[in-house]
DNA sequence: ATTGCTGCAAACGATTTGCATGAGG
DNA sequence: CCTCATGCAAATCGTTTGCAGCAAT
């Protein structure tokens, strides 16, 4: 599941909505993931659990940017017994050993998605449907570097994410110019 | 493509934490502002209102980055009268029609800064004692316009924040090296 | 045995809304 | 007059936490 990269409205020329690494690792992906995890875990002291595990596999297991309340869906659809607070711990924990980012779009849920194998990107949204689309753009992550050093900072990431109507919904309004 | 990637200083030294396009323009700024809400209000069909520009005023005579909780407790100051919610929809109506816009801390608040007079900047947060920095990176505005044209999204703006430790939370943790 | 993990429910807190009243056009 | 603005209180809703019992080490 999972590895579709389709263009959803047609148009030929445009680019692809999600810039692909590699196309099934997910074996491989998995289990880079679990030794990060594990590694992180012994560092910290903490223990393993089998619900975690799961969680770990249904989340790396989707290339969408998941809300905890989305990824416990996929869960509960695994194993009904798995509540939602171990699904929202587990992604903060995640989130902390590397293999999961937070990436914030503008409706205040938190979303997630996997940094495993995957190029660093960023995300052009639309505002009016809530989809998105991944882009490269390097000189952002040059940017970082150098005001973290020109300010002394330590950075620890950022954080960029492009607003906009996509062509659909443009196309939308112009048929129905609804007043919002 | 945006290669032009430094931020301009030159100087040796700590550069000043808020750039400053103009040094006291306040009264400009203020009728700038009022205008440009005025022909928003107009545009929708809106009313003018005295706790708008209360707000307003108050709102420009800072260079803060304020919640909205902040810029009420401000304004209360001023006219103990004005509730929080009048506030609240005041920022939403000042970011509408571009008076203000909105910056996403970590903190889960939401916070306005005002846009007349002042260059495309963007922020650099310690996220150990809140503190930031503005800094220039004219790439990431042209990073928008490319994306957007090669996507065929209309873009409305963008998001881009850069997070680390402030040197002064550095030299602490080094001293107190306390378990966070 | 000790200590972390889980899942439920409850707490939390910023944001948002319903509504009666007041003010702008 | 009609419509929007206001301010209060209450509702919302994603996030976070307290706690009793379970599981891992």
């Amino acid at each position: 599941m999972a590895d579709n990269l389709e263009v959803r409205d047609g148009s030929a020329i445009m680019p692809p909505k999600l810039m692909d690494d590699k196309k099934d690792a997910s074996a491989e992906v998995l289990e880079n993931a679990k030794k990060i995890l594990r590694e992180h875990l012994v560092r910290m002291g903490l223990k393993q659990s089998s619900q975690r595990d799961v969680i770990l596999r249904i989340f790396l297991a989707t290339r969408d940017h998941l809300s905890t309340e989305e990824l416990h869906r996929l869960v509960k659809a695994d194993d009904p017994t798995i509540g939602y607070t171990t699904v929202y711990r587990a992604l903060k924990l995640f989130a902390e050993c590397g293999v999961a980012s937070e990436i914030e779009f503008r409706d205040g849920i938190a979303r997630y998605e996997h940094r495993l194998n995957r190029q660093k990107h960023h995300h052009l949204i639309c505002t009016a449907c809530g989809d998105s689309v991944e882009f490269f753009a390097p000189e952002v992550e040059e940017a970082e570097r150098n005001v973290g050093a020109q300010f002394q900072y330590q950075t620890t990431g950022h954080n960029f994410q492009i607003y906009g109507i996509c062509q659909t919904c443009q196309k939308k309004r112009k048929e129905q110019p609804s007043a919002s």
